[in-house]
DNA sequence: CTCCTATCCTGCGAGC
DNA sequence: TGCTCGCAGGATAGGA
């Protein structure tokens, strides 16, 4: 479900509820796979360990504790939530039980989603971690510049090269399409063609639009919650989005759609000539 | 290299 | 109402 928006929600919504002096009872697998394999150390390694905090990295999360750092994508569907004694769900694949009582669940229905371990100090080898590109909100990493250089020569479509979590991470297929709908740059234009004046109104609307779903607590769809059980708002704010065949809300044409990049894609043609 | 396609999996909504 | 089909926020292996 999830790009960067919600995953920096479900963040936020997880250091408040941890705190910095949570400790974990016990971990419990409930399956040995997700997307991958998950290794079973986590057992012993994170039993007892006091979880310090949770940090962003792309669409991962990082639980930093005393045994390691606990390693999370959500995939399509992954959710984090308290769990009380008694609210068992299907597709609930482990429980962090913590000392306190509470419990903490990852649950992830289609399983695409990913739990691992690092060891300390091996984050950035990591080989999930060691590719990604630059973070979108980091104005010194992500400039025009760097994404003029990463587009030289390509005859990709733009839309797929800003999903490509090596150029930049945590633009997903939502906020793709809307940055590119602010920016006016239709989704199939060559990536190799982007002036400079182009790359640096996108890498704005990928900020700006970034930003805003952060503020409103990400986009609620389908199954995203917050860790606390709320949902986002920022799914009223979509301006093409899950929107094909309706107006084009600033002038009215009818928003056009099709596979780019192997992904469902809608677009206005006037305003992204 | 670069780019595209298929695939992993379940759930849900559209359409019949 | 009930069924089938297609598609879904991601990432990656494999082939052209």
């Amino acid at each position: 479900m999830p790009e960067l928006p919600e995953v920096e929600t479900v963040r936020a919504g997880l250091n408040r509820l941890l705190g910095t002096n949570a400790v974990i009872a016990q971990v419990e697998l409930l399956r040995a796979d997700l997307r991958a394999p998950i290794p079973p150390q986590i057992i012993p390694r994170l039993r007892l360990a006091k979880i310090t905090g949770v940090r962003r990295r792309a669409k991962y999360l990082l639980f930093d504790t005393s045994g390691g750092i606990l390693l999370s994508h959500l995939g399509m569907t992954g959710t984090w939530r308290l769990a009380p004694a008694g609210e068992e769900r299907l597709h609930d694949h482990c429980y962090l039980h913590l000392r306190d009582g509470r419990r903490l669940a990852f649950r992830d229905p289609r399983r695409f989603g990913l739990l691992d371990l690092i060891e300390p100090g091996a984050e950035s080898t990591h080989p999930r971690l060691a590719d990604l590109g630059p973070e979108p909100l980091d104005a010194s990493t992500f400039t025009a510049d760097y994404l003029i250089a990463c587009c030289g020569g390509r005859r990709q479509a733009i839309k797929p090269v800003i999903m490509d979590q090596q150029i930049v991470v945590g633009v997903g297929n939502i906020y793709a399409q809307e940055a590119l709908f602010r920016a006016g740059i239709h989704p199939s234009r060559a990536a190799g063609r982007l002036t400079k004046r182009a790359a640096e109104i996108l890498i704005q609307h990928i900020r700006t639009v970034l930003h805003e779903a952060l503020v409103a607590g990400g986009s609620t769809i389908s199954d995203f919650r917050q860790a606390g059980g709320d949902g986002g708002y920022f799914q009223h704010n979509f301006q093409v989005y899950d929107r094909a065949g309706q107006p084009c809300q600033i002038c009215k044409t009818k928003l056009s759609s099709a596979v780019i990049g192997g992904r469902g894609t809608t677009w206005c043609r006037r305003c992204q000539p």
